[in-house]
DNA sequence: TATGAATGAGTCTTCATTCAT
DNA sequence: GATGAATGAAGACTCATTCAT
């Protein structure tokens, strides 16, 4: 919940928000395309279009990037997933808008969010509480979302749970995938719709069956 | 495919055997623990055995290192998924065998798997591409045993084939959710079992519904 | 001789004033917690209540400000000892004063004193110079003193002037040993009689013994 | 007490004796030269005839640096005062030979021991420790040369610890002052036995007077 | 073959000083 | 005169790799 606050040397607050977003801009060209360690804070700072002295007028150390940069696209995310279900009232609609805007998501920010996954751990620790809450809230979103669907209906409770907890990361297979899909599918599009359908299939043994088995 | 060759300064082949299995365990606890740019080479041959000298008589390069974990970790996975479905004739139960031995080997080898994960952009081009080639293998292994499965039904091919794509991967997501996990379920078995029931919930989108509609 | 000057782009005198007061105020906070080189330009001009750019109105370099500091210090012991020993007739009791308020002031200012005498490595030799010669007048001044005290009888010159030399420093010596001596004494007023005391004592050896042996 | 280790990743004893006396040579002729601060490890290193990279295999941090001079200079004037009065027994040669001993000390390592004094705030907290606890000792040596000095005569407690705090840092002075000094005196030489005499007659106040009052 | 000391290029970070507003 | 953001040179420290023994 706790913020990591990153010190900044500036006080004028318009031109922090700006700078914050030239060094995001710039930090998530480098990082994507090198890793966090691999870049330069130097590199960094010229695709910020900033001169070093002026980056660390911003920020303390470069981990505070990795964390600005992790604080943003989760917050732009966020954002856009209530959007994107916003208005819509009907369980069902309303439980693949999500998924589809998640898909969606991950398709567009592929490099980032693949960045996002795998240095997660050059996050202080700090940091990385705030981006673990962020990501409950986010499961327990679709976890909201599951149980309205099956509103009504007898539910095996750990399933559902464990339904919240994959829902959103199988997307993110694709990401690793994508060359191997690509070949194969005649369009990402595609793609993302039999994500869906697998998904929305997957999801069916939630419900308790009553008298009929499964398998 | 050119399985690419670690130079080494060494002759005596069973040397070099035994020398690799200490790196490449020493090479683990490290890299599990800090990541592939924390660890350092001297830290590595420490936890090896071996001094900075000898262990670049078995090198190159730090790449090197990376690329004989990743190159044993894949074969081993490989082999044991072998020996998991060997002598099952039942095409359901076969494709179930491999699921759950899938399931194992994530969950036991979690950490080394992670730092797979994460660290595959510190491969230099020819290894990332045998491990791609050896990941390719271990798909097509999936997608034939779903096609054993649904033998004998009208199957949905690219959704066959996108199933082959995501069932080796949806364990992992249990990985970085494991926190999570462990403390809305009984025990991890249970996750497991849940993880394996939503699979096998879901690739029934695979077969084409001739006029009966589900749901 | 030549007093450095230290450049100003103010016109304003009664503000330069104003300005420098709080620049030696800031500075001799900063500088006696972190020293010279620890302390940043920043920090003293936040401690002194005004801004970076406004704090280089008044000075030129970073050694501006030390030098202010030694100038004003320098000229506020010398005052304070101008005024000790006015008006103070007999030689005994004049020397007596000056000891004494030398005592005092390096009690009194113990921090600042040790920091003068750290950091005089970082004066430039101009204001090295004007240290310097500060430092000889009250070495001088002690030197008159002792001369009056001994009036009449027959001195050693060569001790007389080594006296003036080692008296006004012999108080330093209690700042950087204060905690053994706080510990073994009363009070520091105990401590700064019995080096008064002491001196008092040591100066005895500047009359040429006739024939007559101390001891 | 607890020495300070100074952690190396050298593993042959005999060389880092060797290394780190050269780090020592090079050390303190770029401090004396400029101060710690002022002073950058690259030069130190040339100084020692050693590279950077090399020089950091010896030591961790800068810090480092200036804990072994203090450690090497402090130990190097104990055990020549150790030399100096061993084996004489009159109590009165014995403590005019340390005073003595101690002058030439201060004379002839004037530059090292003015930075010794300067720089004790760059010391990090354990080396200050030990530092300190090697003056007390080196005090607590004067202490009891003075108390064999003055057996059998009843003695002013006080005044007895206080000369043991004063003595050996009188010398100091006369180096901080040294070029007024040689403008007034023949030769060092009478410098310093000046100062011994004085330092004489001023311990004259420990012995309580009886009856007789001084002055 | 084994050893481990030496190397130096490369990185993050700081901070005195300037200057446009 | 005041403000505070921008600048970039400089410094401490790391570590993969080499090589003499």
């Amino acid at each position: 919940m706790e913020k990591r606050a990153v010190k900044t040397k500036i006080k004028n607050e318009k031109l922090i928000d700006r700078r914050r977003k030239q060094i995001i801009d710039g930090a998530i060209k480098v990082f994507t395309a090198k890793g966090f360690h691999k870049a330069t804070v130097r590199e960094i700072a010229k695709e910020a279009g900033l001169t070093m002295g002026s980056l660390y007028n911003y920020i303390a150390t470069k981990e505070d990037i990795i964390h600005i940069v992790y604080d943003y696209i989760t917050r732009v995310l966020r954002e856009e997933m209530k959007k994107a279900i916003a208005g819509i009232k009907d369980p069902e609609k309303r439980l693949q808008a999500a998924l589809h805007q998640n898909l969606k998501a991950v398709y567009q920010n592929q490099e980032i969010i693949m960045f996002m996954y795998r240095e997660s751990a050059s996050l202080d620790k700090e940091s990385l509480y705030t981006v673990l809450a962020r990501e409950t809230e986010y499961i327990e979103l679709f976890e909201g979302l599951l149980r309205e669907r099956f509103k009504g209906q007898r539910v095996n409770e750990e399933r559902l749970r464990l339904a919240a907890d994959l829902l959103p990361y199988i997307p993110v297979i694709m990401t690793s995938r994508r060359w191997s899909l690509k070949r194969r599918f005649e369009s990402m599009d595609n793609v993302m719709k039999g994500i869906l359908d697998f998904v929305l299939q997957g999801i069916e043994f939630i419900p308790e069956k009553s008298n009929t088995q499964e398998k």
